[in-house]
DNA sequence: GGTTCTCTGTAACGAACGTTCTAACCAGAA
DNA sequence: TTCTGGTTAGAACGTTCGTTACAGAGAACC
């Protein structure tokens, strides 16, 4: 595969440094979980292998079998479920950033934005490359994938609550603000910029302004 | 690979019944672009392969690399452009189907719904698994990505030009179109329901509206 | 000291990966 | 007919894939 020919994509493919490299005082079985989190959240999930899992969390690669005995789809599933709760914790902390809930959209694009840029705009939304390569054909970790973006419309319906929004608009705008954001970073990830996700922000203020009472 | 543990990912991952079999009457080279084109879409980059392609499509491996001497990437990177073409093909006819820029929206949510639907949820945005695999890895397939994003979001524009919207904001909201539809499709492929669709075309035309002299 | 249980190091399995090679095939032109 | 150019059939290359097996390390408990 490494020859000539192919020596870009190589190169490139797996030589990539993470970002926090798997921290040696975690447990061995959340050092796997997450360093299978961010090498999926850039390669998906064909294109993340076990061994390059466990060399990468300095984890045997028995351990991998050890602590997920049916094997990459279950360790996969579990990444899922860490990067659900991960992104989870960003999304609340930029919605309690601002009271105001249109000025919590534009905070939300700025903390993505802000992600996506330090990383080199490699780390966009944590499982949506995964989701796709596995919709409807590997059910446990479509589960998990089905469960994250449940929770974080929820997440976004909770701030809508109070805010002079009516109740039965809350949950499809819940959708409609998730959906957006999700499409807004990966057109920014495709063109290296933050220009989709400040669009977004700004769109969705007033989309969610224009529904207050 | 193919063992007791993990006979359901085999079994379900590969024996995919491509909704347009591989047209005989085409060119060999044209057969190969459409079907890579297709499994792609539903398989992603990494988790295609050229044998799978060639099998699928009726060609020989050699030919393969005969008329792609660079292999898989070249193979894809002309995917990705055939795609671009034939999703513009299907964005031109929603968005003409109705003179209402705003109902345009409403046309286009609701025949990606159909063309989701119809493959059993598996037939979301041709390109996005496979941008989202190779985004800032695989050169020539992210170029292939980045002028088919900008080529419908100028369809887009057109469409909203001389409805008037004030020229300056409609980059923007072109920008936010795409992108929402790109997270709704997602959203609706992974729940298996139409719902996010139908969310996001109502909430794109009224933001369209929104922005009407 | 022994016993038990959890975890790891190492090697190997068959299959699939992308790619390369060469001998043939088969049209149409000479 | 022979030649030629584009196309294919088939086998093989080395590498990586996900997975399995097993012996041994290491601590904890008796």
């Amino acid at each position: 595969m490494c020859n000539e020919r192919s020596n870009q994509y190589c190169g490139e493919m797996n030589d990539t440094t993470l970002p926090a490299q798997a921290d040696p005082a975690l447990g061995t079985r959340e050092r796997l979980v997450r360093t299978t989190s961010r090498l999926m959240q850039r390669q998906g999930y064909e294109g993340t292998g076990i061994k390059q899992i466990s060399r990468e969390a300095g984890v045997a690669l028995s351990s991998v079998y050890h602590f997920f005995p049916s094997g990459k789809q279950e360790l996969a599933a579990e990444a899922v479920r860490h990067a659900d709760l991960e992104f989870a914790g960003i999304l609340r902390e930029a919605l309690t950033a601002e009271a105001d809930p249109a000025e919590a959209m534009i905070a939300c694009t700025r903390i993505l934005a802000t992600y996506l840029r330090d990383s080199d705009w490699l780390d966009g939304c944590p499982i949506t490359a995964t989701a796709l390569e596995t919709s409807g054909r590997v059910p446990d970790i479509h589960q998990a994938v089905v469960d994250a973006f449940a929770h974080w419309r929820e997440l976004v319906a909770e701030k809508l609550r109070g805010t002079g929004i009516a109740e039965d608009d809350i949950p499809d705008l819940a959708h409609t603000v998730i959906n957006t954001l999700e499409g807004a970073e990966l057109a920014a990830q495709v063109s290296r910029s933050e220009q989709p996700l400040e669009i977004a922000g700004r769109h969705l203020a007033r989309l969610i302004d224009s529904y207050r009472g």
